[in-house]
DNA sequence: ATTTGTGCAAATCGTTTGCATCTGA
DNA sequence: TCAGATGCAAACGATTTGCACAAAT
């Protein structure tokens, strides 16, 4: 049983109390991998993450979590509002870890998803959505290839 | 061998000549399938479909085509430029035959693409892409809710 | 005749689920 | 204690691929 080591990763970290809080706040239990892997997410600044990078990543970092549960741990996150599911392209999800309200580069040949800076892009000229819609939300995607 | 039934179908198309043409022109050999695929994607306006439904839609009109073929094709007029990915969500790829410059509703209850009315949508202020990349596309998907 | 396309079934990829076990409050 | 979380492996849906056969030029 692994579980000593991920108990002296999460105490060592500082900001363990304030995650537990956060998670607590989002109505979720603060587990050993719910505490671990909100580590990994919200403490680097901002990131784009599909499931398979952060399941590698916890296993890197010796943290034992299953795929499964990295999956359940994300839609998990995202219903609650502390990260964005992006949708670029139909195969692999992407999630945010910034919430607030703003679009997308994404590098085709990288796969890789990056935050146009939020002052920018406005979209105007909306049309009248069809009856009885309303708009949930505005995604724009700024697909970028190597300049030619 | 059922292609004579196919014959049949494809000859009474009065448009079998131009869509063979088409195909030519993009650099594709107009089989019969192809062909098929062609006049059910193009003879009726503008539409949104996957594989799956295209697919569907190719048996009942009693043309025999496989799936995989029904991938192919796709994929190969799109590459063609006749027809337009459109990545909304992360599981189906939905096609596109307009190929015109314009943007997307999403009903995502329903799993609907509906073109926005071409002359509507500006986006303006798009920040500079990063170094040595430029944009090849911007693409705006406007999700759409019932109204509460 | 040669090249290209097709069908089928099996393989693959990302993701989800069922269920027995474990853990946090 | 005991609802809720986790791990595992199997199930899953969409898509791709390998290869023998068939059709187009």
């Amino acid at each position: 049983m692994p579980y000593a080591d991920m108990d002296k990763l999460a105490e060592a970290e500082c900001d363990t109390v304030q995650l537990g809080d956060k998670l607590r706040d989002a109505g979720l239990r603060p587990t050993r991998q719910r505490l671990s892997l909100a580590h990994l997410l919200f403490s680097k600044g901002n990131r784009h993450v599909s499931a398979e990078a952060l399941h590698e990543e916890a296993i890197i970092a010796r943290i034992p979590v299953s795929l499964a549960t990295v999956y359940n741990t994300l839609h998990q996150f995202n219903e609650a509002g502390l990260l964005r599911a992006v949708a670029v392209e139909s195969s692999k999800t992407y999630f945010d870890t910034n919430t607030s309200d703003h679009h997308h580069f994404f590098i085709e040949e990288e796969n890789r998803v990056v935050d146009v800076p939020a002052s920018h892009i406005t979209v105007s000229d909306l049309p009248e959505p069809p009856q009885g819609m309303e708009v949930a939300r505005v995604d724009v995607i700024v697909r970028l290839r190597a300049k030619s």
